[in-house]
RNA sequence: GCUGAGGUGGUGGAAUGGCAGACACGCAGGUCUCAGGAGCCUGUCCCCGCAAGGGCGGUAUGGGUUCAAAUCCCAUCCUCAGCACCA
């Protein structure tokens, strides 16, 4: 028999699914669909092992419920639009569109030497105007329903990528392409309301069961939503008032002082009351010049007094002090507190640095308020009506109690902010709007869309954004009025185009619609999503909100858009993430090239489970190989003709052997989504193959099992099963062939061997038929020369025999 | 600090109340061979033993529940990930 050829092999194949287009899809009535989808890629111009993993993972689900009979849907896109290709414009003057095209093509050429079983038909990229433009038309409509509105904010900009970046793109202070450090400045900028579904995104949260807690814990903190109470403070003789958020309206008799951001307005609205405001206004300048993390990173807190200020705390009537200090932050609750220092560690530290009093309101047990606060429950103390009341209790009724007296409210709060979604770049969908003199705002007609991004700018990385600098985008008439109008020049972030790109793959070819609302009735949701984690705060939680905005819409029938999420581990090389800079990247062309795409795919399947994070090893690629090569050579070995006959008893064995080994596969990728342990149990049986010396006279059942471990090996290793399927002599695809049934009745054995325990450790083992009862077992252990002795002279305090599994045996 | 996931041989990892270490890598030995860095076979947690065999030895540490614990409970330690002055 000739060695396996991986490339010859691989290439035929890969050709001959596409010419017959085998992994493409269309909606089919009545029969039930599967929709898999791997994250999209950014055709950033090579694909890299974490890429290869995501896609193999992807693809082991999409095959094998194709072979399960389902109708699947297994589609590929491009995130085509972001930085990446601008940068490359500036640097080597090439536009934009055209290096993300040659991209696409070279990494579209390493997707298909991956045998992936994509429906290319349905191939898109988010940068064809035909997609973005259904960015523009959602815009309009969330537009239209009150979803987006423009601010003047203090925003997150990235100076390197000369943008700005919305609070999930931030992550410690840096930006989350460039590792930038990021600044604030004040623009007028475009945000979409998301935080109008910050509950409905929490609420949806716990019907998500096929999601790792993991991302769910992660997407419960973003969105952070905390129950308290909103209350106004009094300040004496302006009348004004400071409105504060607590979570702990049951230690409001104990707010000696209040604290402001300070960015909060209302400094400057009392600023002429205040008699120190040369100095508040120095440090708010000082402030200002401090990122999020030089604020929160120091040690000791600053602030100060706003003197001439007294607020009244309107549960005890007191006069108390305001400071204005960078502890609190602008962008939480209403941006000031009541502060409690007895029961409040920041306020406590900040109440010692000021010398103002900390009034004791909850006491513990044994709770002292000296060398820290109190933060736990108590009864309250100095809290005049509610003393006396467990603290758990006086949360409600205290806001009760503020709520009638006028003073304030029950409220909740969000840590999740509105979605800032406009970037001052090229490569993105032009916001369709248009800036009239005369008529303010107005949205580009439907019929004119999409506004498409043009050719006449330059790309010089300096100043303003590239679309400033075409005329021909720029200036246009008013839709309403007809005079001379400007195009807005913003773009929109591209986690706009994630956000539903899933949908069109439902209908990628629409020109009348987004898509049409019955085929995504059929498709959605998607039952398999893979993913790296990276996207639990961004992209996956802004896919939610879009979807249940379309929904809204009544564009999508279900609640949320990805039933399973799977989130797989990332690759590394000796414990390290591969990276450019590092030098330690493996490259996938190099080892499809050297063993083939099967034996890549199968190392990556097999040395961790999806979700664990994989350390490369060349090793463990060379055993893979090692495998694939038994696999290949086994087709002589089970045709090979000899002499020696196969006993019943061996018959049985095999046939048992195969059919455990298709129940174990199927239930690990199906219900486990552990591919390791469902290939290792395919090499047992390929192990059990090889040690059977007959191979002929066994009434075909070693070419049974043989063929049942090319069909169990197929969402791993399509190509070489292919192959070996085709000179088994087979016409039709064996992947498209029917997944092995099994048979409960063959794997179950007549007889059973059972473990015998004395006193908790395993002494022996006895034969013993399957229906055995329990007197039975009695007599088989006392007959049994292992165990026997053991029991001689011996009282039997106990005697457990729990069915087909162990016999515990307790003896004195 | 908060949230979440974890801690098992030389390594990746199996086993989720019932035989710890499946399977693979690595290593060692054998076999075939002119040759082997190919293939095939055998061994490989630790301790005692040449072996057969034996071990209330063994799953981060200490305790507990149970006939039975890697698995459940309590405490402690450590690792990884995310968030972090969110009032």
């Amino acid at each position: 028999m000739l060695e396996y050829n991986s490339a010859e092999v691989e290439k035929k194949w890969q050709r001959k699914w596409e010419e017959n287009r085998v992994f493409e899809s269309k909606e089919i009535l009545g029969k039930e669909k599967y929709y898999c989808l791997s994250m999209f890629v950014y055709p950033s111009g090579n694909l890299h092992m974490g890429h290869v993993r995501n896609y193999s993972i992807g693809d082991v689900f999409a095959r094998f419920y194709k072979m399960k009979g389902k109708n699947v849907l297994h589609p590929v896109g491009w995130d085509a639009f972001g930085l990446p290709a601008e940068n490359a414009a500036i640097k080597n003057n090439i536009h934009p569109s055209k290096w993300t095209k040659q991209n696409i093509n070279r990494m579209r050429e390493q997707f298909k030497s991956l045998g992936i079983s994509y429906d290319w038909s349905r191939e898109f990229a988010t940068c064809d105007p035909e997609y973005y433009k259904w960015n523009q038309w959602f815009f309009i409509k969330m537009w239209q329903k009150g979803l987006i509105f423009r601010k003047n904010a203090n925003v997150n900009w990235c100076p390197s990528c000369n943008t700005v970046l919305a609070n999930e793109q931030v992550l410690n202070g840096m930006c989350w392409r460039c590792d930038s450090r990021t600044e604030h400045i004040n623009l007028e900028q475009w945000f979409i309301k998301i935080t109008n579904y910050a509950d409905k995104l929490l609420e949806g949260n716990k019907s998500l069961n096929g999601w790792p807690e993991q991302v769910l814990a992660m997407q419960r903190d973003w969105i952070g939503k905390s129950f308290g109470a909103e209350i106004d403070f009094v300040l004496n003789g302006l009348n004004k008032k400071l409105k504060i958020f607590t979570t702990r309206p049951d230690t409001l008799f104990g707010a000696t002082f209040m604290v402001t951001a300070p960015e909060h307005e209302i400094i400057s609205e009392i600023k002429s009351e205040i008699t120190n405001y040369n100095e508040v206004l120095k440090y708010i300048a000082a402030s200002s010049c401090k990122s999020n993390i030089e604020r929160a990173s120091s040690r000791h807190k600053t602030g100060v007094k706003l003197e001439g200020i007294k607020a009244i705390n309107p549960a005890t009537g007191k006069e108390i002090p305001v400071f204005t200090a960078d502890y609190v932050l602008t962008t939480y609750g209403t941006g000031a507190i009541m502060a409690v220092p007895a029961h409040d560690q920041r306020d406590w530290e900040f109440a010692k640095k000021y010398n103002i009093p900390v009034t004791e309101v909850i006491k513990g047990n044994n709770s002292s308020i000296e060398k820290c606060a109190y933060e736990d429950e108590g009864i309250l103390v100095n809290s005049g009506q509610f003393s006396g009341i467990k603290s758990a209790e006086a949360l409600n009724l205290v806001s009760e109690w503020v709520e009638k007296q006028g003073f304030g409210k029950k409220t909740v709060n969000f840590k999740l902010k509105n979605w800032l979604i406009s970037r001052q770049r090229y490569w993105g969908t032009p916001i369709p709007m248009i800036h009239c003199k005369e008529c303010g705002i107005v949205p580009v007609p439907e019929k004119d869309l999409p506004v498409v991004l043009p050719e006449d700018v330059k790309f010089t990385g300096k100043g303003e954004s590239p679309l400033k600098s075409s005329e021909t985008f720029l200036n246009v008439k008013c839709p309403l009025c007809g005079m001379d109008a400007k195009r807005e020049t913003d773009t929109m972030d591209t986690f706009v185009d994630s956000s539903w790109y899933y949908l069109r793959f439902c209908d990628p070819l629409n020109n009348h619609s987004a898509f049409d609302t019955a085929k995504a009735d059929y498709w959605m949701p998607v039952n398999q999503y893979i993913g790296g984690i990276e996207h639990a705060c961004m992209h996956l939680v802004y896919s939610r909100f879009w979807y249940k905005v379309m929904r809204d819409l009544n564009l999508a029938k279900q609640d949320e858009p990805f039933t399973n999420l799977l989130t797989q581990g990332m690759v590394t090389l000796n414990g390290s993430a591969m990276s450019k800079s590092k030098g330690n990247i493996v490259s996938p062309d190099k080892i499809i090239e050297k063993y083939g795409a099967d034996t890549a795919r199968l190392f990556i399947l097999f040395a961790a489970p999806p979700q664990k994070q994989l350390d490369w090893s060349a090793e463990g690629v060379e055993g893979c190989w090692r495998f694939i090569n038994r696999i290949w050579r086994l087709f002589d070995i089970v045709n090979k003709k000899t002499e020696f006959a196969a006993s019943e008893k061996d018959k049985t064995d095999i046939l048992r052997i195969m059919h455990r080994t298709i129940k174990k596969v199927s239930i690990d990728i199906e219900k486990k989504t552990q591919f390791n342990t469902a290939i290792s149990s395919v090499i047992e049986l390929v192990n059990v193959l090889y040690s059977y010396k007959y191979h002929s006279n066994d009434d075909g059942i070693s070419m049974e099992a043989y063929k049942t471990v090319i069909l169990l090996m197929t969402p791993f290793i399509p190509h070489i099963c292919e192959e070996i399927w085709e000179m088994l002599g087979y016409k039709e695809y064996v992947s498209t062939h029917m997944w092995p049934g099994y048979d409960e009745s063959i794997i179950e054995t007549s007889y059973i061997e059972l473990p015998v325990q004395i006193n908790g450790r395993l002494k022996g083992k006895i034969m013993v038929p399957v229906q055995i009862d329990e007197d039975e077992v009695k007599k088989t252990v006392n007959t049994n020369g292992k165990i026997a002795p053991y029991l001689k002279d011996k009282q039997i305090i106990k005697f457990i025999y729990v069915k087909n599994k162990i016999v515990t045996i307790v003896v004195k």
